[in-house]
DNA sequence: ATGAATCTGCGCGTTTCGCGCGATACGCTC
DNA sequence: GAGCGTATCGCGCGAAACGCGCAGATTCAT
């Protein structure tokens, strides 16, 4: 048996019980605890597994791993600087919109204590962050399911938001310039963002200073309406003045 | 500072660091490493947090502490030989309904390698369960979210649904009678049950043996149309006697 | 105030880990 | 088919982390 397809099959059994030992392993392979350990080490690397002492555990939450990667990103403080300044936007007995992406998951995060509530988001991501409280009803919109991004799109999700208006709509975005307004990676993004704005009272785009001017991608949108533009302290006095002549609110999360 | 206390708080520190290291935790408090080992024993065996080699990492992913207790479970053999069974009835390119529940989450990890395949659920259980597959289309109904069967229900639920139809509709239940029907802990559920029943054109109800005959709940509803009963081979002829004399197609999965 | 229960630090033996080394198997080229 | 590079494996050793028992300290209730 060839080692890849051996690591596939630790990474099958440790999902299949959940933990599996070194010792166990390896007797069931016929190698050494060496070989084992190595794969384990391999797997662990790449995130498809955790190593415990004397074997793995499956640690298969979509979410976990790339929530593990996001706060070691260097803009997780700015992230959740933006996050604690929206969820201080939101009153008890509000209704509000999450955006899919990890920006609005620490709105999601800092929402707890905010009760009663209700929060419907698009995005794993901000839904698992939100609070178990007994005032807190959290709502997905459904749909197809974009691994990448891990949060749901296309027309069961549009028509799931077509019934609902939000007194706070947080929106994320890939990146924002004033001239041409969100970008996103595909059109569909793009549209839902725009029906995410439309439902909200109050409409704010998060996004942290790196985002804002640059162009990522292609797909574009102007939102209708009026919105605020919440970013971090890392912004320039150039890459705000031109949302401010343009009449947008900018607020720095700090 | 209280031991309790500490504890709370490495959990805390684990969940918002994803990962929290021994040494780095006896720094913090001002403790030797040994009273942290202790801490981290304690808490592991609570499952609130699991061990790794030099430390601890967070693993509150909702379905993942609820899936291993799953595993553990007596029944999780005959569950998953359902499971089996049921996916050995989906055939390429076909579009398939799994109900919420941890006898149809066995139906999604058998889906594996049935591709293309379009694959609707309720559930954060099967959803997760669904492989990464390229010709694999995952599809979540969204709705208000119920913590305690990790699924999702009510009228958004409801909606998505009503955009459906389905080649095989798979159905978990909390309990089945013959005379009675599905039996569920609420309304909500046996509603969108009828509903998902309604939508499938071959529809199957998965239920292992302990469940057959029993009466937990008092929420019923007696399924439209022609069903079948998937059930282990632990059922005896006595509780699937009932089933056949009515003309359901029972089968026991091996 | 006093006794029980809990918690903590320390030392020790045990287990597991990680790394480097040499050997082996596989695939590719000429 | 011979030669050669790469990937993998087993083994041994030193290091790191672990669990356990004991004794002193702290807390809490009576």
């Amino acid at each position: 048996m060839r080692a890849p397809q051996r690591r596939e099959e630790i990474v099958r059994m440790a999902r299949s019980n959940g933990l599996a030992s070194v010792e166990h392993l390896a007797e069931v392979f016929g190698v050494t605890q060496s070989t084992i350990r190595r794969d384990l080490s391999t797997l662990d690397k790449s995130n498809q597994l955790a190593r415990t002492y004397g074997g793995v555990i499956a640690v298969r939450s979509p979410h976990h791993e790339a929530s593990l990667q996001e706060r070691a990103s260097e803009c997780h403080g700015a992230k959740d600087a933006i996050g604690r300044w929206a969820a201080g936007q939101v009153e008890p007995g509000q209704t509000v919109l999450l955006d899919a992406g990890t920006t609005t998951a620490r709105v999601a995060a800092h929402l707890h204590g905010t009760s009663p509530l209700t929060v419907v988001t698009s995005g794993l991501t901000p839904f698992f962050e939100l609070a178990d409280d007994s005032g807190m009803e959290r709502i997905l919109l459904g749909g197809e399911y974009r691994e990448v991004s891990q949060s749901f799109v296309g027309p069961l999700t549009e028509a799931a938001l077509d019934r609902w208006s939000f007194d706070r709509a947080f929106l994320g975005a890939d990146a924002v310039t004033a001239e041409r307004g969100i970008c996103e990676a595909s059109p569909v993004q793009t549209r839902l963002k725009e029906l995410m704005a439309r439902a909200g009272d109050q409409v704010y785009v998060l996004a942290h200073a790196a985002k804002l001017g640059a162009t990522p991608f292609n797909a574009w949108v102007h939102l209708p309406g009026k919105w605020t533009l919440v970013t971090d302290a890392g912004a320039t006095a150039e890459q705000l003045a031109p949302f401010e002549s343009r009449g947008i609110t900018t607020v720095l999360a700090d």
